[in-house]
DNA sequence: ACGCTCCGTAGCTATTAAAT
DNA sequence: ATTTAATAGCTACGGAGCGT
C-alpha cells in the first residue's frame, strides 16, 4: 500500500509529464508512457478510496491538478478550432487555385462524382445550433437554410440539394451524440429533451453568442410544448426540477455530454488528441469529484475508463 | 402513396502509425 | 525517406418503420 505521499508525487509527476508532453508532442511512446501513467494513477487513487485512507490533502491536490488540466484543454481547444479554421481556409484557396489554373477542363459531374466535395455546411451548423433543443427542421426550414447556402455557393457543383440537407440533419443528430443523448437522458421523448434543454439554457443564462448554442422554439410537430415538471406541475427551468431523484454525478455527465454535442456540431468532430484530453480531464474530474459517499459505489462510479 | 426519420453500411479522403 | 496499412470522419444509398 503505497503512502499518502507517494499518492501526491505520483499526481505531481502525471501532470507534469502530461504538460511536457503537450508542450512537444503526444504521439507513440510518450502517448503510451502517459497512458500508463494515468491507469498506474488511477489504480493506486482507486485503492485508496476504498480502503477509505484517501486524504484530504490528495484529495485537494487532485481538484488542483484537474482546474489546471481543464485550463490548458480550454487553451488547446481554442487554438484547435483556431487551427482548423485556417487549415480549412488554406485548402479552399489552393482548392480554388488548382482548379482554376491546373484542371480547368474538370466538368462539375466528374467532380461530384468522385464525392470529394464537402458540402457548406456552415448555416446547416448555425441552424442546428440554434434549434438544438429539437434539430428538425420543417421544410420550409431546409428550403430557407438551401437558400441562404445557395446564395454563397460560386458554381452549380457547390450548390446544396434538399436531399443533402436532409441526410446531413439526419446523420449529424446522430453522430453529434444528439440521437444518443435523446435516448440515454430523456427515454426517447423529444419533449422531454427539449425540458432539459430548456433547463441546460436557463443554468447557462447568457445569449446564444456565449453559450455557442439556443434551445429554439417551445415546438415539436408544430405543437408548442408546456414544459411542466412532471412530478409537482410546476415549470421546469432546472435540471434538478426535471430530475428530481438524479444524482449530481448523473447531471454533472448530462452536461458534460451535451456540450460535447455543441463542441461536435460547432467544429465537427475532434481529432483524436481532442478525444485524448477530453478523457484526461475526466480523469483529473474523476479525483476531484469523488467524495467520501462514494465509498461503497462499485469502481465503475468513481472513475471512468482512462485514455 | 407520400414524406420523413432512422439505421446499417459502402465508398471515399485525410491522417497517423508502422514497416521497409 | 518512402511506402503501406489502419483508422477516423464524411457523404450518400437503400430499406424499414411510422404518420398523414
Amino acid at each position: 500500500m503505497r503512502s499518502q505521499e507517494e499518492l501526491c508525487m505520483d499526481l505531481l509527476a502525471f501532470e507534469n509529464l502530461l504538460l511536457s508532453a503537450l508542450a512537444s508532442n503526444t504521439h507513440g511512446a510518450r502517448l503510451a508512457q502517459m497512458q500508463a501513467a494515468a491507469e498506474r494513477i488511477r489504480c493506486e487513487v482507486l485503492e485508496s478510496e476504498q480502503q477509505g485512507t484517501l486524504a484530504p490533502t490528495t484529495r485537494h491536490l487532485g481538484a488542483r491538478v484537474g482546474q489546471r488540466l481543464e485550463r490548458v484543454a480550454n487553451l488547446l481547444r481554442a487554438e484547435q478550432r483556431e487551427t482548423t479554421l485556417m487549415r480549412t481556409t488554406t485548402r479552399n484557396e489552393l482548392h480554388e487555385l488548382l482548379q482554376s489554373t491546373l484542371v480547368p477542363h474538370e466538368t462539375h459531374d466528374a467532380q461530384h462524382d468522385k464525392g470529394d466535395a464537402s458540402l457548406n455546411a456552415g448555416h446547416m451548423r448555425a441552424w442546428f445550433l440554434r434549434n438544438l433543443g429539437h434539430p428538425f427542421p420543417s421544410r420550409s426550414a431546409k428550403k430557407s437554410i438551401l437558400a441562404e447556402t445557395n446564395a454563397e455557393a460560386k458554381s452549380e457543383s457547390e450548390c446544396l440539394l434538399y436531399n443533402q440537407a436532409v441526410l446531413w440533419f439526419i446523420n449529424t443528430r446522430r453522430r453529434s451524440g444528439w440521437t444518443t443523448f435523446l435516448r440515454s437522458y430523456a427515454k426517447g421523448d423529444k419533449a422531454m429533451l427539449l425540458e432539459i434543454a430548456w433547463a441546460l439554457q436557463h443554468e447557462q443564462g447568457g445569449t446564444h453568442e456565449t453559450r455557442n448554442w439556443s434551445v429554439g422554439p417551445r415546438t415539436i410537430d408544430g405543437v408548442t410544448r408546456n414544459l411542466m415538471c412532471a412530478h409537482n406541475n410546476t415549470p421546469a427551468y432546472t435540471l434538478r426540477q426535471v430530475f428530481p431523484e438524479a444524482s449530481e454525478r448523473f447531471l454533472n455527465e448530462l452536461r458534460a455530454d451535451w456540450e460535447q454535442i455543441v463542441e461536435r456540431i460547432k467544429v465537427g468532430a475532434k481529432d483524436r488528441v481532442g478525444e485524448w484530453v477530453d478523457d484526461v480531464i475526466r480523469l483529473s474530474q474523476s479525483i476531484s469529484s469523488s467524495r467520501p459517499h462514494n465509498e461503497g459505489q462499485p469502481a465503475e462510479h468513481i472513475w471512468r475508463t482512462c485514455p
